[in-house]
DNA sequence: TATGAATGAGTGTTCATTCAT
DNA sequence: AATGAATGAACACTCATTCAT
């Protein structure tokens, strides 16, 4: 059986993911995870605290492997792609710690969301700096901002909580290429 | 001076826009509002009624519009092109109301949720079926599930409100414009 | 019937004084006062605003009539004499309320505890300055820091809750009497 | 370094002087003492217990000491000074100890409540004896009850925890002499 | 049409204490 | 002699809603 810090993630992100931070009692959460109020205050200083853990796991891993693609040496539109199609991946494969993310990420005390908003920060501008990589080399369209499209791309990617759906007809793997390929597409230099 | 119901939606939907429907007090509403929590309850039957007459009217305008101009006789590319800027458009003029939209729909009872799923399903099924009118005239790309770029393109729009400023250095129309730009281009046919 | 309020006053003024601030929940009060504690949260923003009030009002009492007593024409010796029976008098007449500020009066919030300390600051000097005109008159001995014989008779006022009885003895005005008595002997210049 | 048992007791002394037994976790006392709360239940019952070891033994020196000054054979106006200079001196030079007696008195449970009044009332009468012992010899006013002058002296004492400090202007012996000086002075037989 | 007193269930959090190791 | 995980009861406080007026 799992430690009782584990279950307190693993209860709170199902919870967390299913109702939103508001609408869940910490009684609830430690009911789920078999625990009393006590051992979780005894792990965790905050309820806040719970929801930092679970969306700052999910985003460090994303970083991480953004940084591993975005780094390597193959063309910039492959990176780019290969970025897009693992951040969908990701998010599906880990659909609750998403969920979690997408929708709560406001919810937190004002020093820990200066800090998330510092890492997320960083995120955004790894990818931001691949499409600029592609415009100045002349393969992406130049006459849209880069930091626009990473905008539009990320809609794109939060809004996967609100309908997608492992029962749908679509696996993660190909909503992520569908999406990554609609992406690579949009930024083709114009003919005119 | 506006009449105490529409004081009292205004009220709300700053509220609930800035800080999510579970985090306002009906005591806040009523004195943003300047009157009592009798008042209120005269005129609204709870708390969830203020939130589902919000984001009711922006829905049922966005749907009207985008009625007409999917209704109109333009080529389905440019058609498709302005009913994308329009709801950008339009959800950027009534910031508020779209921010409440767009982080706060799940926050109603059963009942009304289910009433909003409909007439939400019906503007993403009007959008749909203007995709998928394209790929028929073979102006747009089929290797792409139309379904799927609707989710596609919406959650754009819907993550407007996360980063989305008037104050920025795009207006609204700049910002529509673009992402109408991206969403067509990425629908366009694959030479291959 | 009194009024909410007042009753809400009246049950923690006496569970205040008989078990400290600290050690009587919230719960307790409204029971005795036989309301919810929405009620009282109604009323009082807190319950550090129910101590606030409790001995606000006994302070406030306690130094309107020193400044009555001390700016009279009687001669120093007398008005001082008064005004020490005075404050034994007026202790026990409202003897829950004076324990309560006897024993709790560190116990507010830093704002209100601030405030407090002024208004505790002003009877001290008022009472001082009586003390000093006798001295300057030669009244009474001027060996001992005026500021010194305040903070020696205060002490015995402020222990009294922790020993008179109702049922004792003594009636208030005779341990009045007896505090000044003994007072006033001790100020009396030595005749070395 | 002092043993475990001497720091839990020196960091409770500290704690609860400053802040009141009520408002001290149990969490601090170990964590100011650098050990961890199963050491302190394994040498003290209970929060109480540590409570009652505190002022149990500053009671304890005191009334050796008094019992040692009023037994001599000085006149019994010198044996009263100096016995009215010790209280003073002793409950300074442990000031935190004593400001914790001073306060805390009536937070230990029942059993260990009626043991502590015990001795404070053994404290209470030999000092009375002495004031007894005067009156009879003529030395001291016989109007005013011996019980009740050793209240208005003790007030004077307890009192000290709430305004005297190390840093002001005087010393603990020149407070004491003061002190001693008008409880003397107020007890000497009345002129008429 | 509107007030505001009052409810009562629920909230996140604290804390002295126990106990297997 | 000492740990630290875990308990469970208590805590102050919040809030949507009701209702007599």
């Amino acid at each position: 059986m799992a430690s009782v810090p584990e279950r307190l993630i693993d209860a709170a992100t199902r919870l967390f993911a299913d109702k939103g931070f508001d609408r869940v009692a910490v009684q609830e959460i430690v009911d789920l995870a078999g625990v009393t109020k006590g051992a979780m205050y005894h792990y965790f200083g905050s309820k806040d605290d719970l929801l930092h853990e679970i969306y700052g796991s999910l985003l460090r891993m994303q970083t991480e492997r953004l940084e591993a693609i975005a780094s390597g040496s193959a063309p910039i539109a492959e990176r780019l792609h290969a970025a897009a199609v693992d951040v969908v991946v990701t998010s599906v494969d880990n659909f609750d710690q998403a969920r979690v993310y997408f929708r709560s990420a406001d919810h937190l005390a004002e020093d820990k969301r200066r800090e998330m908003r510092v890492e997320r920060r960083r995120y955004h501008e790894r990818f931001r700096s691949l499409v600029e990589e592609g415009q100045e080399a002349g393969v992406f369209r130049a006459d849209v901002p880069a930091d626009l499209t990473v905008h539009y791309f990320f809609g794109t990617v939060h809004h996967l909580g609100q309908w997608y759906s492992a029962d749908g007809p679509l696996s993660a793997k190909q909503v992520g290429r569908h999406f990554a390929d609609l992406f690579l597409a949009s930024l083709r230099p114009t003919s005119s």
